[in-house]
DNA sequence: TTGTATGCGTTATCAT
DNA sequence: ATGATAACGCATACAA
């Protein structure tokens, strides 16, 4: 059991609760004479003594626990954020507590609200669609909130973002430079800034270049390579002369089509360039090979983390946003106009 | 600010707290009158209020948290099994809080003392390794544990695994049914029951069938794309014929050694049939289509919730050991010998 | 049906 | 350097 208290300690010692308390903290023990202090760790140890936190936090008033929301587990883009966050926080003694929403506002709701309950000393979340903004709005009045990963425009929400645009552009260029002049994206949900402004940013690139940029949409909720599927099924429809090259708006869609667009007939990327988005892992080892907008998603993670502490720490005027720039990954899914 | 007390509720309606506490409460609240019911109710919805879930806890002996410990949340099949705990957890009011152990000792040492502290009601952790006994056995003495995914034979802690054993007996019928006689596996870190279960399970089936079965060990800790380079790299370099059919240990394996293999000029699955483990997501949208061992993710994390639920209640005597049965799935990347 | 009183395990404040 | 004591916010046994 782990039923033993303070108290027990200090009696098998005999002192006074106050002074086992002081002992075994970190960082009021140099108040106790070293001497009650070894016998008290000691003491500790062989009782089996371990400290509730539940009644710390209840006394002090924090809990050293912080809430991190993600939209989708399954997205594998997810791991490296979550340890940035892991490895920024348990530096620092801090607990991470990982929730997934399913990218559905009802959960994330729910979610929140038991965060709050249990009195989170913070909060990240990856999970963040426009529908949200009033939610996460009132939750970051409660305690301190950052975005990471997607933005939330308006909301004022400290975040850690990524520069989408720029993202969507050097897909566009990369594509343009290699003659394409008919280009397609397949787009994640419209109500995430990330896909928004991945979209922009590959549209007013190709418009600018003069090439023609179709925009498909998908009929799901989710970015995953279901979704992709179906935006490959749809891209198969169009009426007119095919396009040569696509962006998906991220990793996942990018496998789902290349692998529809096979069972039609079509190799990526002879008939077809595709360009991804987010590199995650295993995306350098399938065939062929995602070219891909790389995102820094452990530095996202260790950024957020640390963000979240400066504005518990109260640090309100700092820096609250930040956006960290892709980087363009050429490997073997595009491949030049005509060759 | 979540500073509203129940007292500030009970005075703002002019009760006492204790009636406020009765009339909030989910399995008391008959107890109180219906017209004070609702008054209470309003004036908790009206302040804003939040019940404080560390004091409550504190004052009735536990959280409602349940710790989830995984190996690795880069390992794709983590997902589903999350996503049936989290689930089945929900369903009744309880709270999953997550953490990665990355598959470290020490990790996993320190999160199991901070679960511990937190008082958690229950653990599941499906981090593992042999080396992780005896702390786990520990544990489990202090709060109701359950093994979920891995198992840890000996430690007599209930679990909802798998078979293992049946996996390997399935990967080698099906490739021996092919024709093939030379074959190999590459291995998983041989300190985690799963993938000595799969090792046995396979090597008895090829051997009792007369061929021959050649053990590659890789010199990593974790069972990842990585090591399936370097297991791949060391079956190239093996002496005297080649195997025609690889048992990879899991999907991350699998695919990792398909592509060192084509950088060497191999191609799967006509060079080389390869099995994979786990049918995590994507890997029947790849080329080649991976054949594997089919695992029911959600389901295990759904038995291993309900299992860490029925041992909290103190049903002791029930059945602590569920063993689910994996399942072949054939698609593109194994062949008849031969063709 | 409601109120009173007490304690869950800690830590902070004030004495000593 | 240590002890006594009072909260933290809530839930319960008991009294009314």
């Amino acid at each position: 059991m782990g039923r033993v208290t303070l108290k027990d300690v200090a009696d098998h010692v005999g002192v006074n609760v106050s002074t086992a308390s002081r002992a075994l903290s970190h960082d009021r023990n140099s108040l106790v004479s070293p001497d009650t202090r070894r016998r008290v760790e000691d003491a500790a140890r062989e009782l089996g003594y371990r400290g509730n936190l539940q009644a710390s936090a209840l006394r002090r008033g924090r809990t050293g626990i912080i809430g991190v929301i993600v939209a989708d587990l399954n997205n594998p883009f997810i791991g490296p954020v979550l340890r940035g966050v892991a490895n920024a926080l348990g530096g620092r003694g801090l607990l991470p507590i990982m929730t997934e929403s399913r990218d559905s506002s009802d959960e994330l709701a729910q979610i929140c609200d038991k965060m709050l309950a249990q009195r989170v000393d913070g909060i990240i979340t990856t999970a963040g669609r426009y529908g949200d903004r009033a939610l996460l709005k009132r939750v970051a009045s409660e305690v301190p909130t950052v975005l990471a990963v997607r933005q939330l425009p308006g909301s004022g929400i400290p975040t850690i973002g990524h520069d989408d645009t720029v993202g969507g552009r050097l897909a566009a260029e990369h594509l343009l430079s290699l003659g394409h002049t008919r280009l397609a994206q397949l787009m994640g949900p419209e109500d995430i800034w990330s896909f928004e402004g991945r979209a922009n940013g590959f549209r007013r690139a190709v418009e600018d270049a003069g090439a023609m940029c179709t925009d498909i949409q998908a009929a799901v909720r989710l970015p995953t390579s279901d979704a992709g599927c179906q935006l490959a099924e749809r891209l198969l429809g169009l009426p007119g002369e095919r396009p040569t090259a696509v962006f998906a708006h991220n990793d996942s869609i990018a496998i789902g089509a290349i692998d529809t667009l096979r069972r039609a007939g079509l190799t990526c990327p002879d008939d077809i360039s595709i360009v991804g988005f987010n590199d995650v892992p295993l995306t350098d080892k399938i065939l062929p090979p995602l070219t891909t907008v790389r995102l820094p998603g452990y530095e996202l993670g260790r950024l957020a983390a640390e963000l979240v502490l400066t504005r518990i720490d109260g640090n309100d005027g700092s820096a609250n946003t930040v956006m960290l720039t892709p980087e363009l990954v050429v490997r073997g899914s595009t491949i030049e106009l005509g060759t």
